[in-house]
DNA sequence: CCTCAAGGCCAT
DNA sequence: ATGGCCTTGAGG
């Protein structure tokens, strides 16, 4: 299979960005903000000040002992070696929140009013949850008086029993949803599949998953509205196609599309006006409903994919391994970014989540995604293809490694948010509108470096890097730093909050009205503007834990691209090409010349002698070699 | 202990 | 019949 056609160069789409935050008040005034108050020089702090977790503030480590070995740290700037190897998961000291409070917080999906949880194995309210129950009690046969299409919202839901039901079944509810997911009593016996009885006669087509669709801006507001609309996603039903390669190509391919259509996310201001245009348009427009969340919010442990789900089903592929769906989505993922997979690369495959826990722990073997079971490979890696060169191998490895721990961060920025919007406040409109240019800047780098501190992290645990020296390893920060930020805060992007998507970071959230207090002739705002598209448009390629870890170690791994040869050579890696050519060979209309690095560049040395401006950024984006 | 979902209860 | 709220029990 051909990993999906070249990509066009991305339309240009300026839009705005956003990123600040906002719940905790800003920092005391105590010091500035102390920030990472190390360097890459000084190396990334050893231990994080407490005064910062006092804050609420959440730092990336790994988690001690659970998963992933400790290697040596080779990598040291100034300091001791064995610095970084008691790194200890700091629980957020008080209370991380599973993220499985992010279901309550959902709309409920068969009719959108509040949801409860999760209940036989789809998110809805109370209402449907209790109309389901019944309707499993008591086997009655419902009938429509209309065309059996009856739409089921808040208020219509009781109108039609008939297409209440039916729209239970399609969206995957079972009586033993929960059981059926979770343990597969088969313990023994043959596959025994935990069928997933549902009292009920019609069999039921589940829709096809749907992607992000944003309906560019239309006349009636040119609001962002993601719309689900089915025809949006055509899926070859070839049954002698057991692997969803294709699909998920696709899928991203699409993703990519529907983000380079949207060309006006964010209204300009108009003229003069220092307010925010939306705001009105806020409160009637129509909140985004994402069907599917790729980006994990709803996902726990080794709880099945929707999306694979349904393209199992579709197939009428039976899994008869609860860990399979899993494999099957990594396996997909590896080949997407053109890596060969190999069962030999994780020491799981094909092991049942219990015989996997009990063999490597649960802290390995847990985890979203089966991504708990991948081990790094040691060095040097016997190759799986013949054809494969010495560096095929090294970044092989590389990749698994990363794929792991970048799992891990993802997860841990996820924790953090779900942390954060706990005690997330409406955003500050008016406390931006009156910030200084270079009170906002600071501001705004403080809120990065702090991801900034736990991507380094991450960076100086994977074995390549510790393998590339010092000098390479500070330009690789250097220039992927940005590229690695915006693929985390894709994650972080809570759609269906509110009207518009916004990023959340650090203590607070970025807002669009902070975006848009930034006026977009200066260079901050340009980029915040890019920033956000990019965001979005990562978002909008639907990648799962799995992919988006190993995004990171592609990302990471590879030299960043000078010469247009090296650029094609990527052609059949979308995402990979995707990313290089946002960060690296802007193109298009409005697009332009515009290169972050460069932006971050002048940015810092504009600042340079203000004290707000983190260290860090002087670091990373000052020092030329 | 904790979380979470299933199912019961009962005023509407 | 509905749905908000509660208890129950499994799992951790
Ligand atoms: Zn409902
Ligand atoms: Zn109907």
């Amino acid at each position: 299979m051909e990993s999906g056609q070249p990509l066009q160069p991305l339309p240009a789409q300026s839009q705005t960005d956003k990123q600040e935050s906002k719940a905790p008040p800003p920092p005391p005034p105590h010091h500035q903000q102390q920030q990472p108050p190390q360097l890459l020089h000084l190396q990334v702090p050893q231990h994080i000040p407490h005064s910062a977790a006092a804050t609420g503030g959440y730092h990336f480590m790994y988690p001690e002992g659970v998963g992933f070995p400790h290697h040596p740290i080779k990598l040291e700037y100034h300091s001791p070696p064995g610095a970084y190897n008691e790194v200890t998961l700091s629980r957020g000291d008080e209370n991380i929140h599973p993220p499985a409070a992010f279901a309550a917080a959902q709309c409920c999906r068969v009719c959108g009013d509040k949801s409860s949880g999760v209940h036989y194995g789809v998110i809805t309210c109370e209402g449907c949850k209790g109309f389901f129950r019944r309707s499993q009690q008591t086997a009655t046969a419902f009938q429509c008086n209309q065309k059996q299409e009856c739409e089921i919202n808040r208020t219509t839901r009781n109108r039609c029993q008939y297409c209440r039901l039916q729209k239970c079944l399609s969206l995957g509810m079972s009586r033993d949803a929960s059981k059926g997911v979770r343990s597969p009593k088969n313990g023994g016996g043959g596959g025994k599949k935990n069928p997933q009885t549902v009292l009920v006669p019609s069999a039921t087509v589940r829709p096809p998953p749907q992607l992000l669709t944003p309906a560019s801006s239309t006349t009636d507001g040119s609001i962002l509205v993601y719309s689900s609309s089915d025809s949006e996603r055509t899926l070859s039903n070839s049954p002698d196609e057991p692997l969803l390669d294709d699909d998920i190509t696709a899928a991203v391919m699409q993703g990519l599309a529907a983000s380079e259509a949207d060309t006006s996310i964010i209204p300009a201001l108009p003229p003069g006006s220092s307010g925010t245009p939306l705001k009105e348009e806020r409160d009637t427009a129509t909140h985004a409903t994402v069907p599917y969340r790729p980006c994990g919010f709803i996902h726990e442990d080794d709880e099945y994919e929707p999306y694979v789900v349904e393209q199992l089903r579709a197939r009428n592929i039976k899994v008869t391994n609860e860990l399979e769906e899993s494999w099957l989505r990594i396996r997909s993922g590896m080949l997407i970014y053109g890596y060969p997979f190999s069962p030999a690369m994780f020491p799981t495959y094909g092991k049942s989540r219990k015989a996997a826990r009990a063999e490597y722990g649960a802290g390995l073997a847990d985890g979203y995604d089966g991504l708990g079971n991948i081990q790094p490979l040691p060095l040097p890696v016997e190759p799986v293809d013949p054809s494969w060169t010495k560096d095929d191998l090294l970044k092989h490895e590389a990749i698994n490694d990363s794929w792991l721990r970048g799992t891990r961060l993802v997860m841990e920025l996820e924790k953090w948010c779900s942390e954060t919007f706990r005690h997330a406040n409406a955003p500050n409109a008016e406390k931006y509108k009156t910030m200084s240019r270079l009170d906002m800047w600071g501001h705004m780098t403080r809120l990065t470096c702090r991801v900034f501190t736990g991507i380094i992290e991450f960076c100086k645990h994977m074995r390549y890097f510790q393998q590339v020296p010092q000098h390479e390893q500070i330009a690789l920060l250097k220039s992927k730093l940005f590229p690695l930020l915006f693929l985390l805060v894709a994650r972080a992007i809570k759609w269906e909050e509110e009207p518009f998507p916004s990023l959340r970071l650090a203590d607070e959230s970025i807002s669009r009205e902070m975006i848009e207090a930034v006026p977009e002739e200066y260079e901050e705002g340009k980029l915040l503007r890019e920033a956000y598209n990019i965001v979005l448009a990562i978002h909008a390629c639907a990648l799962s834990h799995a992919e988006l870890g190993l995004l990171l170690g592609t990302i990471l791994c590879d030299g960043e691209p000078k010469e247009q040869a090296s650029f094609h050579h990527f052609q059949q890696w979308p995402l990979k090409q995707f990313v290089y050519e946002l960060f690296w060979y802007p193109r298009g209309p409005r697009r332009g010349s515009f290169k972050v690095a460069e932006v971050l560049h002048n940015l810092t040395a504009e600042s340079q002698q203000d004290p707000a401006i983190s260290e860090l950024y002087r670091e990373l984006f000052l020092m030329d070699d």
